[in-house]
DNA sequence: TTGTCTTGCGCAGAAAGCCC
DNA sequence: GGGCTTTCTGCGCAAGACAA
């Protein structure tokens, strides 16, 4: 596969070149060099241009041509010359490529994400393995927890359920808003005295349903 | 009984610090 | 700048709980 056609595949400023690329049996190997000639201190946010050495990071990505692709990224340790700054040593970072520690790259996560939202933990696990992005069913439930929450509109019309922490022990009430079919609150005991302390709070609400 | 989710734990790899 | 060690974090496995 030509390397310099590859390169065109990246975002533009993701900050790394491709040096080679290699197929072998566990799929696709795409070497990867970082270009910035300065990185940021991910502590005081000072530009440092100081290396102090090299390290190896590999990165799973989405397929390419049904095969698994791994980005075998070069990077780059860098000094801090912040005299006030408590790091000392840095690893440059590449957000428009992936996060901090991460395994994955982000787009191979995002993949992940829309796989959990759509079928849930074990079914999204599934679906990935078949699309050439296997991962574990926590990795998939993972992606979706860690997903920044979407500012939700108040609700108008609100079902009501009680739901149990512990059967037959210890109770609690769910409210679901009817227009999405999500769940909005939880509250404690089903006595109804949280509800309506719920409702004070939300006089927007016009239309409330027994169960969901 | 089956399928799914949650929780806890351990391993592997990334990041940071230190020495030369 | 290289190499090693330590610490931190992502990820997967296993067990248990729960709902259908």
């Amino acid at each position: 596969m030509d390397a310099a056609f590859l390169q065109t595949l990246l975002p533009a400023d993701a900050g790394v070149r491709i040096t080679d690329v290699a197929i072998d049996p566990a799929g696709v190997a795409v070497q990867l060099a970082t270009t910035a000639d300065a990185a940021p201190c991910p502590q005081c946010r000072s530009a440092s241009t100081a290396v102090h050495g090299r390290y190896r990071r590999t990165l799973r990505d989405r397929p390419c041509l049904g095969r698994p692709v791994r980005l075998l990224v070069t990077a780059r340790k860098f000094v801090c010359r912040r005299a006030d700054c408590p790091r000392r040593v840095f690893c440059e970072r590449l957000p428009e490529l992936t996060a901090p520690h991460a395994h994955t790259t982000g787009e191979l996560a995002d993949a992940h994400r829309h796989l959990g939202l759509a079928l849930g933990g074990e079914g999204g696990a599934r679906l990935a393995a078949e699309l050439g992005l296997p991962t574990s069913p926590d990795t998939i439930l993972r992606r979706v927890k860690d997903a920044p929450d979407e500012p939700t509109p108040r609700p108008r019309y609100v079902g009501v359920d009680d739901w149990a922490t512990r059967k037959g022990h210890s109770y609690g009430t769910i409210l679901i808003e009817l227009e999405r079919g999500t769940v909005i609150d939880l509250l404690p005991g089903r006595d109804g005295e949280a509800v309506k302390v719920w409702l004070a709070a939300n006089p927007q609400v016009e239309v409330i349903t027994r169960d969901r």
